[in-house]
DNA sequence: GAAAAAATAGGAAAATATTCCTATTTAAAA
DNA sequence: TTTTAAATAGGAATATTTTCCTATTTTTTC
């Protein structure tokens, strides 16, 4: 769980990510230059070394590191709904939820037949939120909502997209098809008719992932 | 960051959530028994005494606690981005993401004018997610879609929400408003008249707080 | 390229954490 | 209630980490 070679390396880590060589970490932190000499990690019986908590303390505190991001960093996962871990949450259909005890007295799931699953599971790191303005897309989006919008989640047909034009035009649309010159969406409200865009004027589409309530 | 006190009441919990005194913690983990007497974790001339890093993983090899779990409890806050963190995703109504400079060339949101939003920001520990079925939720809500429903979230007039009946059916409604012998919802798609359920029907009333797209 | 400074290696000494051991206190068992 | 076992306190001895110091290597400065 904590293992020698990553705590180390964890140090080297943070020392590069401080523009320090060791010696200067160890001398930025009050300590004497030699203290996280590769050289001393093990030593001559073999015996391996690890750097003391007090000499940690010092440098997280020296150079603003957190301890949880260093164990992370040195390998450290985290354990089944522990902190870090993704959020897990009973899951199930509703018509299998209609089943006579898929919920407890308390009205809280119960029994073998919920699944787990992973929420919001949103990996993208470029995702954003936008935040809907009056009632133009109800019933599906109301005033004040708001989209997770992930920019490196595929569009596929029948996915619920925002199409920027290249001047800046923000629009949401149902994601049909890219050809070669167009982009064909279908309006999420009203009339159901294929809308086709030029590709040379949409600058991006980016598919809606979630939505607030 | 890592302070004594802290430390040590950390492992005081390990040895109590595992039923360990704390002399029968340390004989578990291979220590002698007296490693982590209250006695000893301050010296007499006052300093402080940290166990080693090698005597915490022997804690955690035999306890199987997450070293995260551990700084967490031992009061180490997750730093901005960092483990643990709160995702943070940019945030702007569509109205302003569409002036000119919201985006950069990439497609990323750019600029001052966005603020920052916790996602999903779901504190409720008895949520759970319902799979929609078939097709008669929509526009709104499509085969397969995922509801995230927070039975702790107070239900106000206009909010989605799920009942279920004492026999066990479920529906999605508007919630409007209880009564005390009524409740009254709305239909989320078709006929827009108001439904009256009796109160003692309804076995609850949970809120949907997001849906996947 | 030479000189100075910084970084690193390595060994001894010092400081700190753990173990060993004894005694006392507390909890469990009879 | 008494006896036994476990837990804890406390001091000395031992083990481990850090510091001190010197030497070598590497990097930076001129």
């Amino acid at each position: 769980m904590l293992r020698h070679a990553d705590i180390w390396s964890a140090i080297d880590k943070v020392a590069r990510d401080h523009n320090f060589t060791l010696s200067g970490l160890a001398k930025r932190a009050g300590l004497d230059p030699s203290a996280f000499n590769r050289s001393k990690r093990i030593g001559p019986d073999g015996r391996l070394r690890f750097p003391s908590l007090e000499s940690l303390a010092r440098i997280f505190d020296t150079t603003g590191t957190n301890p949880l991001d260093f164990l992370a960093q040195a390998g450290v996962v985290p354990s089944a709904g522990g902190i870090g871990a993704r959020k897990k949450l009973p899951s199930l259909s509703i018509s299998d939820a209609q089943l006579r005890d898929a919920f407890d007295n308390a009205g809280k799931p119960t029994g073998a037949a919920w699944d787990e699953l992973a929420f919001p599971d949103l990996f993208d790191d470029d995702a954003y939120a936008l935040i809907v303005n009056g009632d133009s897309l109800e019933p599906l989006y109301r005033d004040g909502n708001v989209l997770i919008v992930s920019p490196h989640a595929p569009a596929r047909r029948g996915d619920r997209v925002i199409l920027r034009s290249i001047v800046g035009r923000l629009v949401a649309r149902e994601f049909v098809r890219r050809l070669p010159r167009h982009v064909e969406v279908l309006p999420l409200v009203g009339d159901n008719t294929i809308e086709t865009m030029d590709a040379g004027g949409v600058a991006f589409v980016h598919r809606i992932v979630w939505a607030s309530q």
